[in-house]
Order: C-alpha cells, then sequence, then structure tokens
DNA sequence: CCTCCGATGTAACTTTATAACATTCGCCCG
DNA sequence: CGGGCGAATGTTATAAAGTTACATCGGAGG
C-alpha cells in the first residue's frame, strides 16, 4: 500500500499534474470537463485539503462562476463519481484525489490538529473489512475508511 | 472477528439486555442514566437500524420528553461519547451499540436495499489501515470504517 | 435549421447540527 | 436547614449542509 502521505511535495506542479491527468481522462472517455468542474479541482488541488462545499462556492462566487448551492455540488458530485475527488464524510468535506486514474479504494488519515487529510490506497476486498464482510455473507460495493489522529508534524508539536 | 449480522434473533431481550447492561455500566461509572437517555437508546435498540437525529426527537416529542433539537443530540452525544451507540457518519445517522461494553473499534456493514446496519468488530491498530497509519507515522485515535452494499437478504431478492 | 440532451443559473426549501442562555434538580458543605 | 454548585434539561434562534424544481443555454447530430 503506498502513501501520498504528509511529506512536503512540490504543489505546483502537482496541481498542473493533477489537472493534466484529469483532462486527458476526460478526453478519453467523452466526458466534459469544463470550467466550472475544472475550477472546483483547481481549488481543490491548491488547497491540499479537505474543503467544505460552501468553501468551495464561495470562490467561486467571487470568481464568478457560480453563486448557488447546486453549482458546487453538481461539480463535486461529477469530480466525486469519476475518482478525480473523494467525499471526507466525517468532515461533510471533500478532497482531490491523490491517485487519480488507479483503481479506488481509498484510506484517509485525518490530523484533527491541522486537519491534514492523507490518502492512501488499499485492496477492497481484502483484510479485516473483507474478512467481515465475507463472514456475514455481505458484498460491499463502496467503503468509507476514514481514520482520524494525529499526523508526525503534530505529534511533534504535541511533544515539544 | 465476530458480528452481530444480519440474521434474526431474539428482539426483545436484545432490548432489555441492552439497556440492562448500560444500566449496570452508568451506576458502576458514576454516569447519569436520565429518563431521556434511557428512552433515545431504547428506541435505537427496539428499531434496530440507524436512525436520525430528528427521526428520535419526533418520537421523544408524541413522549413528552423534549420537542427540541438539542434535546436529542445531547442524549445521542452521550451514548456516543460512552460507546453505548455510534454514528453512521455515511447516513447521518445513529444506531445503538451490538457490542456494549467491549473494546470498541467498530466496522459498519450497510445494506443500500433495506437500510440494515450490521455491526463487526475488529482489532484497531491491526490490518491494512494500522499499515497504512504506520507508513505514514500516522496515530490513529479513532476510525469510522463503513461498508456499503448488499445484504445476504436483499442479494436474494436482487437475483430472483 | 431544429431539436434534444447535458450542463448551467437561480430561487426556494429541507435536513442536520449548534450556539447561547434560562431553568431545574440533586447533592454536598457549612 | 439552606445556600450554592454542577450536571442535565428546556427553549429560542440560527448556522451549516444538501436538495428540489424549474428556467435557460449551447453544442452534436439528424
Amino acid at each position: 500500500m503506498d502513501s501520498i502521505g504528509f511529506e512536503p511535495h512540490d504543489h505546483a506542479s502537482c496541481i498542473q499534474d493533477g489537472i493534466a491527468a484529469v483532462d486527458a481522462y476526460c478526453r478519453a472517455n467523452g466526458l466534459q470537463f469544463t470550467p466550472v468542474r475544472r475550477r472546483v479541482l483547481e481549488i481543490l488541488l491548491q488547497e491540499h485539503r479537505a474543503l467544505g462545499a460552501y468553501e468551495i462556492l464561495d470562490r467561486l462566487r467571487e470568481e464568478g462562476l457560480g453563486s448557488q448551492p447546486p453549482v458546487a455540488y453538481r461539480a463535486l458530485d461529477f469530480l466525486v463519481k469519476n475518482g478525480f475527488a473523494h467525499k471526507i464524510e466525517r468532515l461533510n468535506a471533500f478532497i482531490a484525489c491523490s491517485h487519480p486514474g488507479e483503481t479506488h479504494a481509498p484510506v484517509f488519515l485525518i490530523c484533527r490538529a491541522c486537519d491534514a487529510v492523507a490518502e492512501a490506497q488499499r485492496e477492497p476486498t481484502q483484510g479485516q473489512l473483507g474478512q467481515a464482510a465475507r463472514d456475514a455473507g455481505f458484498v460491499i460495493e463502496r467503503a468509507v475508511i476514514e481514520a482520524e489522529g494525529l499526523c508526525p508534524k503534530c505529534q511533534e508539536d504535541a511533544a515539544a
């Protein structure tokens, strides 16, 4: 399992690359990567943290890209449905996907101190969750796995 | 990992036993198991499914036990904080705990067809989630694991 | 050119949750 | 006894999150 974690990284290029990857995917699959959808993804990539729908909407409003909730929710629905972003249920917030294009079975590590969110990948039907489901005769179609705690940086700060 | 699953069971006794267990725990630990808190837990045990806070509030209102949202939310906070109930983030709803008194690291299996919810237990820091956290240097304090899919009964119905 | 569909714009509203403050009740201390 | 403290409850108001419904626009294809 790899993990785009809490380490620093080249942020400008991660935005560009993210947009480019989604752009290519949409072209290849006949999806419309419209200005609003693109801008919402850019905002999510820029912030690199979980944003509420209304935070995103405020940005869009400032930029004249739409001012009513459905504008933001529709763009977010599109991004989530196609795996370009994820909803963090625990926070009622959204975050850009760190692994666009790959198979999707995300695990989120949410820092309660600094609100950073790391996304790791797992094999969907393996491990304890898969075992629990098999024991119960349950077929998993979608799973939400969100852990809350302290990231390495905030652990240091707390110890200090 | 055991699982109180989708099988039928003796419901009347599961309500009584659930209340009795919590009652005993509260006495032993100096917690106040007040009428509102008791009634909310009874409602959750009776329904044996995830209920929204406002559904619970409606019941309380009918019974004259309080009519404003904070009444329900406060009782639910108490139950959740002490492990007598859980919040299902995916549904914005609450459910009585199936394993009162035991260590808490619940996993929920939510049927999208009939809304039944089964609760299984897991070891918190083991398995793939624990590995992902260790890889990232993250300390987990609390985890939300919710899988959505089809329970055995609804699989049969779908096949028919 | 026209029509159909997907995307967008907008108003109104529902559902979920919390803030803030007043009141009650049991209990302990003096 | 009675005063006061803290936990629980009651109540008003409001914030935050999400949806419904309907009008409009704009490009792809007949």
